[in-house]
RNA sequence: CGGGAUGUAGCGCAGUUUGGUAGCGCACCUCGCUUGGGACGAGGGGGUCGCACGUUCAAAUCGUGUCAUCCCGACCA
């Protein structure tokens, strides 16, 4: 390609709403340009770089057995009403009419479609087991598309789902997977980390994500790992071992006492002169618009996912003052933040966290303003509530559950995850086949995806410095560029031209930027657009040598221009094999 | 959906307070000059100032409404 004709604009300055650095260098280097809220055009440069992260994809996707077909983008309600998520899946499923008013929605996901497809397939255990995999655009109505292109409305999504009749047979899938996952995202100069994780609106019950581990802003995920050994979870599923403390207060019995103006633990703390792990703390949450009370040891957190879980809910935030005035008001009370306890609130439910099975002589709030009670205890002064259940949000430092070294904590972006579905699907919506013995079973599913454009994105945000773009030469949009100083210069523009031709029959794709500007421009833009190799033809040529540079490395060195196209080649081949 | 902010040329911005010919830098076109890390000079093209209504002799500027975008909180590949 020559660079003359290559349609790229780059910008001298960041887009000013890009946030972060993938979504800057992305906008600024001309592969992307926002079209509306969270929805981008993909520049050629930006879909040549998209379709490689689809080969790689494919490529092994194919290698471990699935097979690829293409779903439809737009879905009848029909089908979503069978499995039960047209109203579960909330606001981010967008729905639109067709002429005739029928409702549709735009795909967000596909375990419906694929499912129909299968029953309508998919008879006999002989025909079993099946992965069957897309590569498309989604759309999903996010209440706040940000960062370009790692959290866009439209996306392109490699989903895959398999059948099987029986778990075991799932559980050699989503093996299987995982396997040709960890390949996928080396190969796209990935390194990822598979954790464990709550299965969200998808549904069902085992699952882990595939996270690049960033340390920038990117990443939306607090992942917790343990050194020692290989447990590791997102912080929605998290599990830990707590270190002893202290959990049994002074007092020898009950009492009510007057705790002035302590709206927070730190404040009741100070006030009483003790440690937050004798108290208990309750947090009045609305689920699914039902109230709904927490209670778990003041030192620690609620994981709001976790709480949900545990309440079968689907949608969960924190209630706002006035929603605990209205709360207290029904139960008789009239108690603000700080003062809320488990006692006499009628129409709650409460959720117990196991942290607080070990409390004794504790303190805690009993709706009334200015009030608290310590030296309660369970079963005397508070009763326990029917479900306890781990809704703690784990820290960092807290004992690894599998081999009680220290947890650590980091960020990182969700490129790909894997979930078992069992018959999430297939039971609801009818999904059969017949099994040796003549009865009909609904299938065991599993579902499997990707994040094309966020894998993409990962990578830039995994791979840049300040003057733009370190591609992973698998994903570049192009392996290397040949720079000419000057175009005037006809040696100069003969031998670039030569090189340019001979990378291109060896295989490399090459650009040959025949623009007339300074070097420094060209310059300038080979390092922003992040071609991975760099051969430039300036006035060293009169010794037969031209500058051969490594983007990744930022190596220079001066060779002759066949050293250097063979260098090239041979990096090259490295990769792609 | 709540809280904050912004809409002026492809990009980045000034002008709005105090109404009076729509500007600057980059990018684009022409010419000259320059040619190893985003040169310089001269000339040029491009904007119903988000949209609508209103106030006024006169609105980018004031008022009302509306739409869009971005940032902070709840979702997920």
């Amino acid at each position: 390609m020559r660079m003359s004709k290559l349609f790229v604009q780059t910008l001298r300055e960041f887009p000013s709403d890009a946030e972060v650095i993938s979504h800057k260098l992305l906008a600024r280097a001309g592969y992307i340009r926002k079209l509306t809220s969270g929805v981008y055009n993909f520049l050629p440069l930006m879909w040549r770089v998209l379709k490689k992260v689809e080969n790689i994809v494919r490529e092994e996707m194919d290698a471990a057995g699935a097979q690829e077909l293409l779903m439809p983008f737009v879905q009848p309600q029909e089908l979503w009403e069978e499995s039960g998520r047209w109203n579960a899946y909330g606001k981010e499923l967008m729905r639109l009419k067709d002429r005739h008013d029928r409702v549709m929605c735009l795909g967000p996901t596909h375990e419906e479609v694929i499912t129909s497809i299968a029953r309508d397939g998919l008879k006999s255990y002989k025909q079993l087991p099946v992965n069957l995999y897309q590569i498309q655009s989604k759309f999903r109505d996010e209440v706040r598309p940000r960062y370009g292109l790692l959290r866009g409305r439209e996306f392109i999504m490699k989903d895959a789902y398999s059948f099987h009749t029986t778990q075991e047979c799932l559980n050699k899938e989503y093996e299987n997977m995982a396997q040709a996952y960890t390949k996928i995202f080396n190969r796209c100069g990935l390194e990822t980390k598979m954790v464990q994780s709550d299965s969200g609106a998808i549904g069902g019950s085992v699952s882990h994500e595939f996270m690049v581990i960033t340390d920038g802003d990117a990443g939306e995920n607090d992942v917790f790992y343990c050194n020692s050994c290989d447990y590791s979870a997102n912080s929605n599923h998290a599990i830990s071992k707590l270190p002893p403390v202290n959990t049994v207060g002074k007092w020898g019995k009950s009492e009510i006492i007057d705790t002035p103006d302590t709206h927070s633990i730190e404040e009741l703390c100070e006030f009483l002169h003790i440690e937050p792990t004798i108290i208990l703390k309750s947090l009045l949450y609305i689920a699914d618009k039902k109230p709904v009370l927490a209670i778990i040891r003041a030192d620690k957190n609620v994981e709001e996912t976790k709480l949900m879980n545990a309440v079968g809910a689907t949608d969960i935030r924190i209630a706002s003052p006035a929603e605990i005035d209205e709360v207290m008001q029904l139960s008789g009370f009239d108690a603000e933040r700080g003062f809320i306890g488990p006692n006499g609130l009628k129409d709650v439910k409460i959720i117990g966290d196991e942290t607080i099975k070990d409390l004794k002589n504790f303190v805690v709030g009993i709706n009334q303003k200015d009030k608290h009670m310590v030296g309660a205890n369970f079963g005397s002064d508070v009763q326990m509530p029917e479900i306890v259940s781990d809704i703690r949000l784990v820290e960092a430092g807290e004992l690894c559950p599998i081999c009680g070294k220290p947890l650590f904590v980091t960020k990182g972006i969700e490129v790909g995850n894997i979930f078992q579905l069992g018959t999430k699907y297939s039971k609801p919506m009818n999904a059969v086949y017949t099994d040796v013995d003549g009865k009909t079973k609904p299938y065991i599913m599993g579902c499997y995806g990707i994040g094309i454009t966020r894998t993409a994105a990962a990578a830039v945000e995994a791979h840049n410095d300040e003057n733009g773009i370190k591609w992973p030469i698998a994903i570049a949009p192009y392996h290397a560029i040949v720079i000419p100083v000057s175009v005037q210069s006809e040696e100069q523009m003969t031998i670039a031209e030569d090189i340019y031709k001979k990378l291109l029959a060896a295989g490399i794709e090459a650009v040959i930027d025949d623009r007339d500007e300074r070097a420094g421009v060209k310059f300038k833009d080979a390092d922003l657009i992040g071609f991975p190799f760099r051969i430039t033809v300036g006035k060293t040529i009169t010794d037969g040598v031209v500058e051969f540079k490594n983007r990744q490395t930022g190596v220079m060195e001066n060779l002759t221009p066949d050293m250097a196209i063979e260098k090239i080649v041979s990096e090259v081949n490295n990769v792609i094999k």
